[in-house]
RNA sequence: CGCGGGGUGGAGCAGUCUGGUAGCUCGUUGGGCUCAUAACCCAAAGGUCGCAGGUUCAAAUCCUGCCCCCGCAA
């Protein structure tokens, strides 16, 4: 069961592996894009070409459907990955060895539906997968295997997210054959060190210049593709998408009202933050706009030092 | 037929409402200044104004059709 980009390794891993992928499910197709287009998830896509019986429920713990399905199979095993909905006790009592989660970060950090974006965003240098039995709450069965990797001081969200899909997969693919020699001690969560990783907002997007530089750059880094992070520049949405802290900043610049434009030149536009701490930016987008270069934006706009890009108290959205 | 913005020298934009000389900030090239420079000064090159048709003495600008890009919403 999984839906996004983040599931297909471990779904190709399994069949790689051998093991018997009786059916996959995976949410519903959904208009997306600018038109009216159906979109299909990844999972979907690459079941489809390995002939195998594909299941998009809009409703799980009601659906006896879903539930003759299960009782059909009689799986050893669900092997869940972002799938995007929450299972009913009866389904997760049906498998063998029950339902096997995939989750992007080491557990019980970052429990819930965005692990990778928020690791990135609160800086931390370190994150992982965890696999683990699926119970009722939210991410918090018990752990069978964990993985950690360091997070690089540029990488974004989506690069991440390749990364921990592969080693997720990896890691499951070592897991599971384990398991079901009965090598394997599920370990408990310690529930008192527990953090949420809850699903991104809009309004989690929303810059605030009196963010230190690096708050604001980790939430540009963390925050791809959505919401991204942004601000307003006259009444239109800019978005910063590719920002660094800048190391240049003094005295003088302590004292620029945050969101002031310090200076422009050929690496970007660099902005004062919180604490005479500077954001250089150096690529963002207008509303309506396509992505640009800093440096671009700033001579079509006709910036200049001492501008200020908005102050987000003062912006009505 | 979900809502909306946009396609103008290499880049990002103004000009379009109120048709009539192709503009701005950069970049590029050449020259100058300087111990030196990505800084500064001077000069130059470079544009079928997305495509097609229409209106007009005259269209980047007005009308019609088409192509492409992007934001929002889902």
């Amino acid at each position: 069961m999984g839906t996004p980009d983040f599931a297909v390794p471990s779904l190709k891993r399994l069949l790689a592996d051998g093991h018997e992928v009786a059916a996959v499910f995976t949410q519903p197709d959904k208009p997306a894009g600018r038109g009216h287009h159906l979109h299909v998830p990844p999972v979907k896509q690459l079941a489809l070409e390995h002939d195998i019986a594909v299941h998009q429920p809009a409703r799980i713990k009601t659906n006896e459907a879903v539930r003759a399905v299960f009782e059909s199979i009689q799986p050893g095993a669900c092997i869940v990955a972002a799938y995007g909905k929450i299972l009913p006790e009866w389904l997760l009592r049906i498998p063998r060895l029950g339902c096997i989660n995939v989750h992007a970060s080491l557990l019980p950090r970052y429990r819930g539906a965005a692990p990778i974006n928020w690791a990135i965003a609160n800086g931390d240098r370190e994150t992982g997968v965890t696999i683990m039995q699926m119970d009722v709450g939210m991410d918090t069965g018990a752990m069978l295997a964990k993985r950690a990797t360091t997070i690089g001081d540029t990488e974004t969200a989506p690069e991440l997210a390749v990364r921990l899909a592969e080693l997720g997969a990896a890691l499951l693919s070592d897991t599971l054959p384990k398991l079901e020699r009965g090598e394997i001690t599920a370990e408990a969560q310690n529930n008192d060190e527990a953090t949420y990783a809850p699903l991104l907002k809009r309004e989690d997007g929303l810059l605030d210049w009196r963010w230190r530089a690096e708050e604001i750059s980790n939430r540009v880094r963390g925050f791809q593709p959505w919401p991204g992070v942004y601000t307003t520049l006259n009444g239109a949405r800019l978005h910063i998408w590719r920002a660094r802290p800048d190391e240049t900043a003094d005295e003088a610049q302590a004292a620029s009202a945050p969101g002031t434009i310090l200076r422009i030149d050929r690496a970007g536009i660099v902005i004062s933050c919180a604490g005479g701490t500077a954001l250089r930016i150096e690529e963002c987008q207008l509303e309506g706009k396509r992505r640009v270069a800093a440096r671009e934006f700033a001579n079509g706009l006709r910036l200049k030092m001492g501008d200020r890009i908005s102050d987000p108290l003062n912006s009505s959205s």
